[in-house]
DNA sequence: AAGCATAACTTGTATATACAAGTTATGCAA
DNA sequence: TTGCATAACTTGTATATACAAGTTATGCTT
C-alpha cells in the first residue's frame, strides 16, 4: 500500500515550508487537487486534514484552505539525556517537571524505535526540562513498561537511570548510543505531536543497555542552530 | 445538520470517562458500532478518530480499539489573567514564557468567544506561566489582531494589558468579567487542544473592555480541586 | 447606483462498496 | 501434541455519489 494521501501531504507540506506559498494564500480547491493528483476527493481531504492538524493550513468552509504563517518561535534547546550533568558543569540550576505519564500499546513507529512487538505495553513520558528556570526542552520518552513496572511521577522527574540501576537491577553501560538529527519536513518528522511546541527539527536519541533489550527513546523539537549535544561519555556512573 | 459522528463521539467519550469501560478493554468493532448506531462505517470511523486524537482510545489495525487509561496527572493550576498580582501578594517569583504566537483566522468556537466575524485575523498565544520556577499554567489566549497589530513575543511575555493601555490607547476597565468552569466531557471541552497538558476541566475567562469590542479569551486545563480563582477586582489600575 | 435574490463556487457530512493489511482462532496434517 | 496453512475476523485505504452548509461573484430589479 503506497498511501496516496501521505504523498500528497508531503508534497504540499514541503511547498509551504519552502515558502513557495505565502501565508494567507489559498490552496487550490479540493476538486482541483483531486484532478491534479488523479485521485478522489476523500483522499485529498485526508491529506488536507493532516496539513491542518500540523498547523500548515486552516480550512474554512465555503472559502478554501488558507496557508498559515509557519511558526518559527524558538524553544531554545540544549542536551537531552544527561541533562543534569551538563547543567551542573555549567553551574546552572536544573529542574524537571513531569507533564504526562501514561501507558500505551506499542504501534507504528514506536515498534521500530523500541524494537518490540506490536501491542507491548509502553510508558509514554512527557517532561519539561528547565535550565535556570527557563523551560528549554520538551521531550517525549518511550520506555518498555516491562522494564519499569512501577514507574511513578516522582521517579520520572528524578532519574529513570538511577531507578533502573538501583531498584530494577539493570546495570547500565552505554555500549551503543545513537543521536540522530533530522530536518523538519522529513517523513518521520511528521509523526510527532509535541503539543504547542512546533519547532524546526527532530532529535532522536536511543540508548542501548547491556543485559537487557531495554531501549529508551527520546525525541524533542528544537532549533538546530541553538542545539547543543550532550556527550554521553561524560556521564560518570 | 446534526453531526452524527459528534454524537457517537460524545456517547463513547462519556462512557470512558465514567469508567464504564476499563482501560485495556476493546471497544465493539467498527462494523458492530455501525449497526448499533444505524449509520455507515465511515461515520463511526470519524468518531473513533476523534476519540483517538483526544487520548480516549488507541486504534490497532487488525485488532480493535483499545480503551486507554485516562491521564489523571495533575498540572497544578492557579489564577489566570492577574497572575502577576496574585503571585506578588503571595511573595512568589513569577515568570511567563511564550511558547507560540501566531495569527489565525477566526472560525468556529473562536467566533463565538471573540464575538467576531468569520475570517477575522486573530492572535493565538500559548504561554507557560511559572510560580517559583514551577510551570503551573499552560494557557491559550485569543486576541483580536486589529486591537494589537504589533504584538510581539516580548509584549506577550510581559503584559498585554499594559501594552493595550499605553501603546494602543485603550482604557481598560473591568466592566464585565466572566469566568466559567466546565466539567471535562462537555461538548465545548472537546474543542481544546492543549498540547501535552491533558487535564480534567476547562476554564474560560472573558474580559470585556470599555471603549472597544476587544475581548480576551483565556482557556486552560486544570485540576478543579487545586484551582484558585484570581479576583479581578483586586487588580489596581 | 443600490439592494437583493440567485448561481456558482467552496468545504462539510453521510452513505455504499471494494479491497489491502494486520490479527487471531480454527482445524487439518504431520 | 505440535506446526502450519487457512478462514474469519479486525482496522486501513481508496473510490464514487449525493446533498448540506457556507462564501462570493453575478446580474436582475428597483
Amino acid at each position: 500500500m503506497q498511501r496516496k494521501f501521505q504523498a500528497i501531504y508531503d508534497l504540499i507540506a514541503r511547498e509551504i515550508q519552502a515558502e513557495k506559498m505565502e501565508a494567507g494564500q489559498l490552496l487550490p480547491s479540493e476538486n482541483e487537487l483531486t484532478e491534479r493528483f488523479e485521485t478522489s476527493r476523500e483522499t485529498v481531504r485526508k491529506a488536507l486534514q493532516l496539513l491542518s492538524q500540523n498547523g500548515y493550513i486552516q480550512k474554512l468552509q465555503g472559502k478554501g484552505s488558507v496557508v498559515l504563517e509557519q511558526n518559527k518561535l524558538p524553544l531554545p534547546v540544549s542536551g537531552l539525556t544527561s541533562f543534569k550533568e551538563l547543567a551542573r558543569s555549567m553551574s546552572q540550576t536544573v529542574e524537571t517537571q513531569v507533564l504526562a505519564l501514561k501507558q500505551k500499546l506499542a504501534e507504528g513507529y514506536i515498534q521500530e524505535v523500541l524494537q518490540c512487538e506490536k501491542g507491548t505495553p509502553v510508558w509514554e513520558l512527557h517532561r519539561l526540562r528547565k535550565l535556570d528556570g527557563e523551560a528549554v526542552i520538551y521531550d517525549k520518552d518511550l520506555l518498555l513498561a516491562a522494564c519499569a513496572p512501577a514507574l511513578t511521577e516522582a521517579i520520572a522527574r528524578d532519574s529513570i537511570y538511577d531507578y533502573l540501576e538501583q531498584d530494577v537491577g539493570l546495570s547500565i553501560s552505554y555500549a551503543r548510543k545513537e543521536v540522530v538529527v533530522e530536518e523538519a519536513g522529513s517523513a518521520d518528522a511528521e509523526v510527532m505531536d509535541m503539543g504547542g511546541y512546533q519547532q524546526l527539527a527532530v532529535v532522536r536519541s536511543a540508548v542501548y543497555l547491556e543485559d537487557t533489550t531495554l531501549f529508551q527513546y527520546t525525541e524533542s523539537k528544537h532549533r538546530p542552530d541553538k542545539f547543543r549535544f550532550v556527550d554521553f561519555a561524560r556521564r560518570t556512573k
